[in-house]
DNA sequence: ATGCCGAGCATCGCTCGA
């Protein structure tokens, strides 16, 4: 499985399209679509090999879910304010899992009203993790939560202190939601030293690997990581977006004590974290997402 | 303090993103 704030996906069909085939993820969680429900490249994607649930919105923001598999639609917004219309919000069900996609507002300028909008927005969130993760079922949350989660996931944080991806408030929640119980799946696979998943576009920040992390994909206790990555490569692709893929490989926990032998993908995620990460010229890891 | 880049559109100048 993967999560991509695509920014844009009418204007970044074709990476999508060859991202997908190349990588062949079970499910995917797209975000910042750019494009109305209507205008998503439906057929493209099925003719990919992929079901698709979208929640668009003229210019800004959308969501979408893409699955190999059936696809039942469970809620197209974030429960806690029917006033707020913002494409953020979408979940559903997947061969008896259930898939979050978010879209998390960023919050800038700070403070003020829009970041404002990002704390409610955040407290409506916990409350629905936390109703999902009660119910012991698998559970995964995937998007781009727009929060820096301390220092260590981003090049230089006092060049951006002020920013409200970096405030305390906004890493409070996200703190709070992995309280609940949560595994942040990059974490886990990279407890040293994380992958960064966004490059903005100015001063060759791409160039200079000078990211942040913030597109994050949580699994409840009821699922084990076996691995997660970063596709860098769409980064440095021609007119990328400034996110790449991040993506988890994923089983579940009971499955753990029904096949006790090692697997190989335990393996190969050790061997993963005894490497340096790699620059961004550096070919990417094998994008497998489970 | 600002723009830097890139995308959408009520498009050639603004808003938004992060």
């Amino acid at each position: 499985m993967a999560t991509w704030n695509i920014n844009s996906v009418v204007r970044r069909t074709d990476q999508l399209l060859d991202w997908l085939a190349r990588t062949q993820p079970d499910v995917v969680a797209l975000q910042e679509l750019k494009a109305t429900t209507e205008n998503f490249p439906v057929q493209a994607v099925k003719d990919a090999g992929y079901r698709s649930l979208v929640v668009g919105e003229r210019s800004w923001n959308g969501v979408a879910l893409l699955s190999r598999h059936e696809l039942v639609p469970v809620i197209k917004a974030l429960p806690g304010d029917a006033s707020d219309k913002q494409a953020r919000y979408l979940e559903a069900a997947i061969n008896g899992m259930l898939f979050a996609c978010l879209y998390l507002p960023n919050g800038n300028p700070q403070p003020g009203p829009k970041f404002d909008y990002k704390l409610r927005w955040f407290e409506r969130l916990k409350k629905r993790t936390a109703e999902l993760f009660a119910t012991g079922q698998p559970v995964v949350l995937l998007g781009d939560w727009n929060v820096v989660p301390t220092d260590a996931d981003i090049y230089k944080p006092d060049s951006w202190r002020k920013d409200a991806l970096l405030q305390p408030e906004s890493r409070q929640a996200f703190a709070d939601v992995l309280a609940q119980g949560w595994t942040d799946a990059i974490k886990a696979v990279y407890p040293d030293k994380v992958p960064f998943t966004f490059w903005d576009y100015f001063r060759k920040h791409w160039e200079r690997d000078a990211g942040l992390r913030i597109d994050h994909i949580l699994v409840s206790s009821a699922l084990r990581v076996l691995d997660a990555g970063v596709d860098r490569d769409e980064r440095g692709a021609e007119h990328p977006s400034d996110h790449a893929p991040v993506w988890a490989e994923i089983e579940l926990a009971e499955k753990r004590r029904k096949k006790p032998a090692a697997k190989p993908a335990v393996k190969r995620a050790a061997a993963k974290k005894s490497r340096p990460a790699p620059k961004p010229s550096a070919p990417s890891d094998a994008p497998l997402a489970g």
